[in-house]
RNA sequence: GGGCGGGUAGCUCAGUGGUAGAGCGCUGGUCUUACACACCGGUGGUCGCAGGUUCGAAUCCUGUCCCGCCUACCA
């Protein structure tokens, strides 16, 4: 490649080029070849929804996946990222009864099949647009094995693993009080109802006693008195005590009902202190029933409206109900009052409709069984969760577990493989598609049950289903387990906990070595995106670019213009310094973003500014690249780090080490914002801020080298050819499109791969750790930052020369100072080479003072300093050497620190004060002399 | 009601015993031939509050006040 590069990056010209690069080289694929003896990393990737696209929940995951994935690959691992789709059962079916309904028809106009049918056409149409997505986030999952939940394979290890659980006891078939949506008309577990807190009202009225009198009873939902079997009062409330024994009479129905006397179920201080009991229709109500033997009076059809139980008011949707009953009550004078009541509502997580506690047969998985061995595995250390707190949340809820209702009535699903016979009561569960005979009484009446399983029953087996599981394939054999699961912290029971269950008892171990967990992605002020508010923001927006017109346009379909556009800049108030829009700021710049939080973080507030801070960085890489091929041109790049002898060679090979600790580190402690920033740091701050500047007079030096400083060219050139290449494999997993385009330019090492994704990651070995070279150059840069200090207080133009002197009488500093003249010289912009002398001489007038490393850094200014100002920095410098030397004599004048402290920290902390005091002096010079310049002014 | 997490610079957040950090913002100066998506300076915090442990606490313990999230059957 030898096109020059544009002044400025722009990811529009680079991205889109390399992700069909990457797949034409197979460069994501995993190897199950039996030869393959490199260690394998495998990450099964979270399936997204068929019905979803693309949101910041999934580039989040996808970036950090990709950054454990790609790191992997480059280390030398047989890296398998499993992608795939899951069906969604629920928002699937919803979506296209959705479309029918446009057409003015519901799936039972439609029957099974056909409706069937239309789900999958509209599978083929839309289901795939998310992977697409996911390809522009640079996602390098293995693509020709991903799998949905309902391909064949996967159908097939779901029947499979409902007829063992079966077989072996685990899952059965109850009637219970179950959670039912009136809308999409099928049973809920309880991990899919959200409880809100609502206002509603407590309404109390008064039944009617046998033998005279009434009892006063409270209630949230009036018209489930029509399935009222009891009232239950507290036994050793006094109020009730002559009510003992006796019954009440239902106003609207024919039938009479006992008082009962329940402890669990009545607090005597609340409400009237009697209760009424709705077995059939209210958990607590459920278990006092059963305690007491009561009826249990269904009153509810599936779509939410009153059963002929419901006497006259039958028919009545449930909320129509509520008010006719209380209407009725009212009507018999047997209201009693009401007051306002908060509450607390189980709505529907996919619907939002108030879910019905309702009496239903469904099936379940005994859940205790398999949890033991799935909490044992995380005790006992097998699996680790990452960040480690979630693991007493983990334990909490699998003791607390409760049998999981896996049965749903719907279509769209892998349908329970149960057969009900006609001529008897045997249930023949079986893996053949269509049983001939009644497993009981060999009767050939078969009907299959009507019911699909819940999506998370298919889910739960994704870590073995995918590679082939029942089967013994050669990715099973090799694949199993993964090394890591990585999602969202919101699905760690309704799928970690269950893979874990599921793993741990079909394949006789656990899914996965470690659970790594991330946070919710929010908007800047830390609330959830959603459509209401109008603050979602579209990933693909920040990485091609977006006005703002067209992103509240996605954001709050509909609304006025300005009120979306006020909602959105409320909620990212940093967008409000952004113009009209977002630029195209890539999708390397959002994967750093993301990447940069810490993932113990709950919450990861979005900000449009930071990732236009990463764009930057983003063209900090391109620009230093771009500098650096007018010099690397035909240097040479090893495995090994050329030889460096100048400071700032054997500088920047150290700090390199030290960033490469830091991402190897956080990549492999799942510390993914550590490792961004180590080699975010050392890119800018020491790459590009020090060791590019430090190049230029060695490589376009104001006058004529010597030979031995041409040498240091030579070096020096390879060095920073080194660096570059190396800094360039370091970022890849986290920038992946600017890196390789890049890479391409820059010269590599002898047989370099075809595609940095297959480079080698930086090993401790790629670069020496000196910390000689790193003390030096420290003290090199605090003589120069002094001195800038100085130019930049007094407002000297950046383009002056301004002479320098050196002080000190450290040998050593004055040999380290002599020998990087050069960069002092060019970095302070010194008129001619600044002065290196000992300590003590005369300092002529206009020369103002400041001390660093030991040494006194005297600059004269000829006039040009405003003698208030250089007091007021000199005051202000010393006024923190002064607090410092104070907190350490402080310190030190304790006997007890010198007693107890260890001895090294007493020694550093009397070394550190030593040189504080000697600072304080030279400054107090510093002072006389900006006092001097003072006197000098006055004519 | 129970559980968990958090309160650190104007903002968003790192920092698990040794004299407080980053990015953004703010501010002064510069279009210095890689980069103004930049460079060189500067400002800014009694680490929610009160006790305690310790030679030493943002960091450990106790209490307390706020804020989130999860969970729960007060009719």
């Amino acid at each position: 490649m030898t096109t020059e590069l544009a002044k400025a990056y722009d990811p529009k010209d680079v991205e889109p080029r390399w992700y069909q690069y990457w797949l034409d080289h197979g460069v994501f694929a995993a190897s199950d070849a039996p030869g393959d003896a490199r260690p394998t990393y495998v990450l099964p990737m979270p399936p997204p929804n068929v019905t979803g696209s693309l949101h910041m929940g999934h580039a989040l995951f996808c970036t950090l996946e990709d950054v454990l994935v790609r790191f992997h690959r480059m280390d030398g691992y047989n890296t398998l990222w499993q992608p795939g789709i899951d069906h969604a059962g629920i928002a699937t079916q919803t979506v296209v009864e959705r479309i029918l309904k446009r057409e003015g028809k519901t799936r039972h106009d439609l029957g099974r099949e056909k409706f069937l049918e239309r789900v999958w056409d509209w599978k083929a149409q839309s289901g795939d647009r998310i992977q697409l997505q996911q390809r522009v986030l640079g996602v390098s999952a293995d693509w020709p094995r991903s799998k949905f939940t309902m391909d064949a394979d996967l159908s097939k290890a779901v029947r499979e693993a409902f007829v063992r659980l079966y077989e072996e006891g685990l899952i059965y078939r109850d009637k219970r009080l179950v959670y039912w949506d009136c809308e999409v008309h099928t049973v809920l577990s309880n991990l899919e109802v959200d409880n809100e807190p609502a206002k509603g009202e407590l309404f109390e009225f008064a039944y009617e006693v046998e033998g005279g009198g009434e009892i006063v009873v409270a209630t949230t939902r009036p018209e489930t008195m029509l399935g009222d079997t009891a009232v239950a009062v507290h036994p050793d409330d006094p109020r009730y005590t002559h009510l003992h024994g006796k019954r009440v009479r239902h106003p609207f129905l024919d039938r009479t009902f006992p008082i009962i006397c329940d402890a669990v179920l009545v607090d005597p201080k609340f409400g009237t202190g009697a209760v009424k009991v709705t077995p059939s229709h209210d958990f607590n109500d459920f278990a006092t029933g059963k305690r007491h033997d009561l009826e249990f009076i269904n009153l509810l059809t599936i779509d939410g409206k009153l059963n002929e139980n419901g006497g006259p008011f039958a028919g009545l949707d449930r909320f129509v109900a509520r008010k006719a009953v209380k209407k009725a009550l009212e009507e018999k004078g047997l209201t009693r009052g009401s007051k306002p009541h908060d509450l607390v509502l189980p709505k529907s997580q996919r619907t939002g409709t108030v879910v019905e506690p309702m009496m239903s047969t469904q099936w379940y998985v005994k859940m205790a069984p398999l949890a033991e061995p799935a909490i044992a595995a995380v005790r006992e250390g097998k699996t680790k969760i990452i960040p480690e707190e979630w693991t007493k949340t983990y334990e909490h809820w699998m003791t607390n577990i409760l049998d999981w209702c896996i049965s749903r009535q719907l279509w769209w699903g892998h349908r329970v493989p149960a057969f009900y016979c006609a001529d008897c009561d045997h249930v023949t569960v079986t893996r053949e598609d269509a049983p001939a005979t009644c497993g009981g009484c060999g009767g050939a009446s078969l009907r299959q049950d009507e019911d699909v399983l819940d999506t998370w029953f298919s889910s739960g087996l994704w870590p073995f289903s995918t590679l082939g599981w029942p089967e013994k394939t050669p990715a099973l054999e090799r694949f199993y387990p993964a090394s890591d699961l990585e999602t969202g912290y919101d699905i760690l029971f309704f799928w970690v906990a269950r893979m874990m269950m599921m793993g741990i008892h079909f394949m006789g171990e656990p899914p996965f070595k470690r659970i790594l967990l991330h946070g919710l992605v929010v908007d800047e002020t830390g609330d959830k995106m959603s459509k209401v508010k109008g603050n979602v923001i579209d990933p693909l927006d920040l990485i091609h670019g977006a006005t703002f017109d067209a992103v509240i346009e996605k954001a709050l379909p509909g609304a006025p213009h300005d009120e979306a556009l006020r909602k959105f800049k409320k909620a990212y108030p940093s967008a409000g310094q952004m113009g009209a829009g977002f630029a195209s700021y890539g999708a390397d710049a959002m994967r750093f973003t993301l990447a940069s939080y810490s993932p113990q973080a709950k919450r990861i507030p979005l900000s449009p500014k930071k990732i236009e801070g990463y764009r930057n960085f983003c063209n900090k890489i391109w620009n230093a690249t771009r500098f650096a091929l007018g010099y690397i041109d035909g240097a040479t790049v090893g495995a090994t780090p050329p030889r460096a002898t100048t400071l700032a060679n054997r500088w920047i090979l150290s700090r390199f080490a030290f960033a490469i600790d830091g991402a190897r580190t956080g990549i492999a402690d799942f510390r993914l914002d550590d490792a961004s920033s180590a080699l975010y740091q050392f890119f800018w701050g020491d790459l590009c801020d020090w060791f590019l500047e430090l190049t230029k007079p060695t490589f376009n030096p104001s006058e004529a080298l010597g030979p031995a400083a041409e040498g240091q060219k030579d070096e020096t050139r390879d060095v920073l050819a080194y660096v570059i290449e190396g800094a360039l494999r370091a970022l890849h997993p986290f920038i992946p499109f600017l890196t390789e385009e890049l890479w391409h330019r820059v010269p590599r090492a002898p047989g370099a791969p075809v595609s940095l994704a297959l480079a080698s990651y930086p090993t401790p070995a790629t670069a020496p750790r000196d910390l000689d070279a790193e003390r030096d150059m420290a003290a090199v840069q605090a003589v120069i930052g002094a001195a800038r200090s100085i130019r930049s207080e007094h407002e000297v133009h950046p383009g002056a020369e301004i002479p320098l002197v050196l002080r000190t009488d450290d040998a050593r500093v004055a040999a380290l100072l002599v020998a990087e003249t050069r960069a002092i010289r060019t970095l302070v912009k010194t008129a001619g080479a600044p002065t290196i002398e000992a300590r003590g001489g005369a300092r002529p007038h206009g020369t103002v003072m400041s001390v660093a490393a030991e040494t006194e850094v005297l600059v004269a200014l000829k006039g040009l300093v405003d003698p208030a100002k250089e007091t007021a920095r000199v005051d202000r410098e010393l006024k923190k050497v002064e607090k410092d030397v104070a907190a350490l004599e402080k310190k030190l004048a304790l006997p007890s620190f010198a007693d107890k402290a260890p001895p090294e920290l007493v020694a550093e902390s009397k070394a550190q004060l030593e040189e504080l005091q000697r600072k304080r002096v030279a400054l107090g010079e510093a002072q006389g002399l900006a006092a001097e310049l003072g006197e000098a002014e006055k004519p």
